[in-house]
RNA sequence: GGGCCGGUAGCUCAGUUGGUUAGAGCACACCCUUGAUAAGGGUGGGGUCGAAAGUUCGAGUCUUUCUCGGCCCA
């Protein structure tokens, strides 16, 4: 019929997106081109922007956590790739630690294989083998989510130079004098024999007896307090062979009690905190009792007592201590203090003087320090500590208490504090503290809470002890003199080991030739050789060192360091700290921290939950593209909800997107021409298109501005609107009908086609940085030849003199006419009169300020009805007023306006 | 248990220094279109801003308490 004489959207660009097949071809591309080098090339010498990678423990498939990390990274790395930086990203992965050792257990344990027959350096082999097989397996993950990165030349915490460059790092600590060597309560696993980082560590409800015992009274100044019973409660019964001390609050008030029920306590006088009176009588049942004395705390002071076993070889002198931690909270208002079984006990019998010793071996047996439990397990002890108590009648009472107790994260294992030599980063002796706080102040965070956080946390914390008792790491690459227990510090040794390191990997270190590390200065049989590892947050505090300062395509210090906030904790903390040590500044000038992912109602996700979601269920589902979206839509700053719904939504969002972009392509054919901004003649063009080009260019600023503050959801949000409210409905609507039914090279139509070409242009390269493979998809069909990329241009430069505030202001009128024009035209509709709004005639009645400047449009063009009339209306107290009326006459076949006469335009055809 | 952060329509987000009937897009409903068609257009119904109390002429916006959630710590 008529359709050879109108020009109708024609594009190879699919409506249907397939992205879970398409998106893998494009890495491929993207592999095939070798896109990160070509970026390399093209951005070299340009401002350096470098996001150093955070690396992720190599272990396991990623999650969504990971996934949005990854995708956060990319999309702002791209985006200042298109700002026309260098922005290079080089990933990375954390390869040591406990996590990778309890795997090669478990495969140990499978085998009936054990650990200890296993030479170390065999063990450690099978360590380094399974992290470089989930490093390979994170890499192709990575890839998949469209993350552009360094990917044949990544860094990782386990590679030879980062294993000698760690060395030199706490080398630097070493020879300043603010590594030392302490003691101190870990918390200790008695199953997997090793001390736990804190991050190692679970808090899960645990079944533990409790016991309220009592301590003699031997001496004390306060008259009334000889050879009464103080009371005690701890859940930790196996400790009380260990006690050195009592700890009472001397601003709490306490009472002697003196118990009449027909017990091993009968007429014994007992002391607790009045507070707790009333809960300990209920608790230990006692039924008659009268209140004999009460005093204040501090006149506890000198107060001498003996150990409930002091008739079996516990002879020494338990002094009473003063100490703020005790509270009303729950027992007796006295505490029992084991300083080798716990850190307050620990401080606070350091503090008087009172030594802790190796009470528990690593298995959890007492050691011979302990008479007569030596060689019991601390876990088969409770029930023998409760009989020899009730024995010497010194047990109040006992029971069962369910309350939450460390785990280890692996074994699930209850935990014990037991005191062991370890190496500490001081905070305090060469103004660590100070000098990371300062750094805090001079680095920007996005959001800018983030500052606080770390702020609070730097401010707060203890020495960093950087020693662990395991296998799997650097070793600490440390001597002690035989002689005189003194540490050698000579920075020659250091770097001999370093070069060592380098050349062979660390795990020399645990081979036999002690020589070789010491060189000619010193001899082996003088030093003892330390076995401790470096703990994993030290190396990948690290990074900066062995990546940032020394490979040449990178800087130091990172422009950005961007983890989930978790690493205010973690590796911000860490790497912060480690670089004020070695460097006095952060190695980053900014930080960007973004929240957790959680389901749909903002639950974290777990397994027992079943509301987990895997990014590979979204991949296979929905392709990497809405992920991305659902990444750039989402508040960072919060935690990001995730759930299918969630993900249809965006789904939805990018079908509009994508069809924005197949209406663009197909108007222009395929037939892409990249136009010069700069000489485009605005005058030229009809006012409709000059209010494009100042939409384009008010969209621009709030993109710059939005980029700046990486706030990357109102961007998305801005061009999502620019697509369906500014595009979709209304200029594309108003421009059909002169793109279909103009003449092809009429200059109207040819004047809305160069502004298609601007808009495809710009949307495609504002979009390109989230969503990377439909970008990727469009701008290989417009370049056919082109072994090139999307991701290899910058953003456009939207010229100054698009923006027009007379237009912008005139078209706000006018668009609230035409939305007066819709509303009558529904009128008809509703009524059956009418279907199309080109089945209207509409009457518009002004007032004089909307008049004055609608009389100068062509509204029936505006607003797509078939004839528009604009009349002055002064008696009116409305501004505006539409009729809308049904078009009288005959439908041109062409352009399908109603007309009585003949079509304008297409009368002569047919 | 402690510290920090947060809770605006079904969803994702805006709401400037407290000030007129709390906004947008999507989703939803109804209608139109069949020349963007597993598309497109129009119209419309949804929140009283987690809860309560307070300050104020006036609070989503300030204070307090509570509640729910997240992270960190114990």
């Amino acid at each position: 019929m008529s359709k050879e004489h109108i020009n109708l959207p024609k594009t190879a660009f699919l409506m249907k997106a397939n992205l879970p097949t398409r998106e893998p071809e494009l890495v491929e591309y993207w592999d095939k081109i070798n896109l990160y080098k070509k970026l390399r090339t093209e951005k070299k010498g340009n401002k350096k922007f470098v996001l150093h990678d955070g690396p992720p423990y190599a272990n396991g498939n990623i999650h969504m956590g990971t996934a949005l990390n990854k995708i956060l990274k990319d999309i702002v790395t791209k985006f200042h790739q298109m700002n026309g930086e260098d922005s290079v990203y080089v990933p990375g992965w954390d390869c040591h630690g406990l996590p990778i050792e309890w795997k090669i257990e478990e495969q140990y344990k499978k085998n009936k294989k054990n650990k200890k027959e296993v030479p170390i350096n065999e063990f450690r082999k099978e360590c380094r083998d399974f992290a470089k097989k989930w490093i390979e397996v994170h890499k192709t993950q990575f890839k998949r989510l469209g993350v552009i990165g360094d990917w044949d030349n990544y860094y990782s915490t386990m590679s030879f130079d980062a294993e000698a460059q760690i060395v030199r790092e706490l080398g630097k600590f070493l020879k300043e004098g603010s590594l030392y060597r302490g003691y101190k309560p870990v918390l200790w696993s008695t199953v997997e024999k090793t001390a736990l980082a804190d991050a190692e560590v679970e808090y899960m409800d645990h079944k533990s007896d409790t016991i309220y015992a009592a301590f003699n009274v031997k001496k004390s100044q306060n008259k009334n307090l000889v050879n009464k019973e103080i009371i005690i409660w701890t859940t930790t019964p196996w400790t009380i062979p260990a006690n050195r001390a009592l700890a009472y609050n001397p601003n709490l008030k306490y009472s002697i009690i003196k118990i009449e029920d027909e017990t091993d306590f009968k007429n014994k006088n007992i002391v607790l905190a009045d507070d707790l009176l009333k809960s300990l009588i209920e608790e230990c049942n006692i039924k008659k009792f009268s209140k004999v004395d009460t005093f204040l705390g501090k006149d506890f002071n000198g107060t001498i007592c003996e150990h409930p076993f002091s008739s079996i070889g516990f002879d020494y002198e338990i002094p009473m201590l003063e100490a703020n931690f005790v509270t009303i909270e729950q027992g007796s208002g006295i505490v029992h203090c084991a300083p080798s079984h716990g850190p307050d006990d620990f401080n606070l019998c350091l503090k008087n003087k009172i030594k802790a010793e190796e009470t528990v071996d690593d298995d959890g047996k007492y050691t011979k320090h302990v008479p007569v439990f030596e060689g019991i397990h601390i876990f088969k002890a409770n029930k023998i500590v409760i009989e020899k108590l009730k024995e010497h009648k010194k047990l109040l009472s006992n029971g069962e208490l369910i309350h939450s107790y460390p785990h280890s994260w692996r074994s699930k294992a209850p935990l014990v504090h037991r005191a062991t030599p370890q190496w500490f980063i001081s905070m305090e002796s060469h103004g660590l503290r100070a000098k990371a706080l300062k750094s805090i102040d001079e680095t920007s965070f996005f959001p800018n809470k983030g500052k606080e956080r770390l702020r609070s946390m730097i401010e707060l914390r203890p020495d960093w002890c950087v020693s662990r008792q395991r296998v799997w790491g650097v070793p600490i690459p440390v001597f002690l003199s035989k002689k005189t227990n003194q540490v050698l510090i000579d920075e020659e040794v250091t770097e001999n080991i370093a070069k060592i390191f380098e050349k062979e990997g660390a795990d020399c270190w645990f081979e036999g030739d002690t020589q070789k590390f010491l060189g000619k200065k010193y001899k082996s049989e003088d030093y003892i050789k330390m076995t401790d590892i470096v703990e994993v947050w030290f190396d990948s505090g690290s990074t900066h060192a062995y990546v940032l300062e020394k490979r040449e395509d990178l800087k130091w210090p990172a422009s950005m360091y961007l983890e989930g906030s978790d690493q205010h904790r973690g590796w911000f903390h860490s790497s912060l700290l480690e670089s004020c040590g070695t460097r006095g500044r952060a190695p980053f000038d900014s930080i960007l921290s973004h929240g957790f992912v959680v389901d749909g109602k903002g639950l974290k996700m777990s397994k027992s939950m079943g509301n987990v979601i895997s990014p590979d269920e979204i991949l296979k589902k929905y392709g990497a593209d809405i992920l991305r979206i659902w990444v750039a839509s989402s508040d960072y700053a919060e935690d990001l909800r995730i759930d299918y719904s969630i993900l249809e939504q965006h789904a939805e969002a990018y079908r509009k997107i994508r069809n924005t972009f197949r209406y663009l392509m197909g108007n222009l054919n395929d037939n892409f021409s990249n136009i010069d901004l700069n000489k485009i003649k605005i005058d030229d063009l009809p006012e409709l298109e000059q209010y494009m080009l100042h939409k384009i260019s008010v969209l621009n600023d709030n993109f710059k501005k939005n980029f700046k503050i990486y706030n990357f959801h109102n961007m998305y949000k801005d061009l999502l609107n620019f697509c369906t409210v500014d595009l979709s409905s209304f200029y594309f609507d108003i421009r059909k009908d002169t793109l279909y039914c103009d003449e092809k090279n009429s200059k109207k139509r040819l004047n809305c086609i160069l502004i298609l070409n601007v808009i495809l242009d710009c949307l495609l390269k504002w979009f390109a940085p989230i969503l990377s493979f439909t970008t990727e998809e469009i701008f290989k069909l417009l370049n056919k030849n082109a072994n090139s990329s999307i991701h290899l241009k910058e953003f456009p430069e939207i010229p100054e003199n698009w923006k027009n505030q007379t237009i912008d202001k005139n078209w706000i009128k006018l668009i609230t006419i035409r939305n007066f024009v819709n509303s009558s035209i529904e009128t008809l509709r509703s009524k059956k009169i009418i279907g199309s709004s080109l089945e209207a005639n509409v009457k518009i009645n002004l007032n004089k300020n909307y008049f004055s400047l609608a009389k100068n449009y062509n509204f029936s063009e505006i607003c797509i009805t078939s004839h528009a009339e604009v009349k002055l209306d002064e008696k009116s107290s409305e501004e505006i007023n539409v009729e809308a009326l049904k078009a009288e006459g005959e439908k041109c076949k062409i352009c399908w306006k109603i007309s009585k006469d003949k079509c304008e335009r297409h009368g002569h055809l047919k």
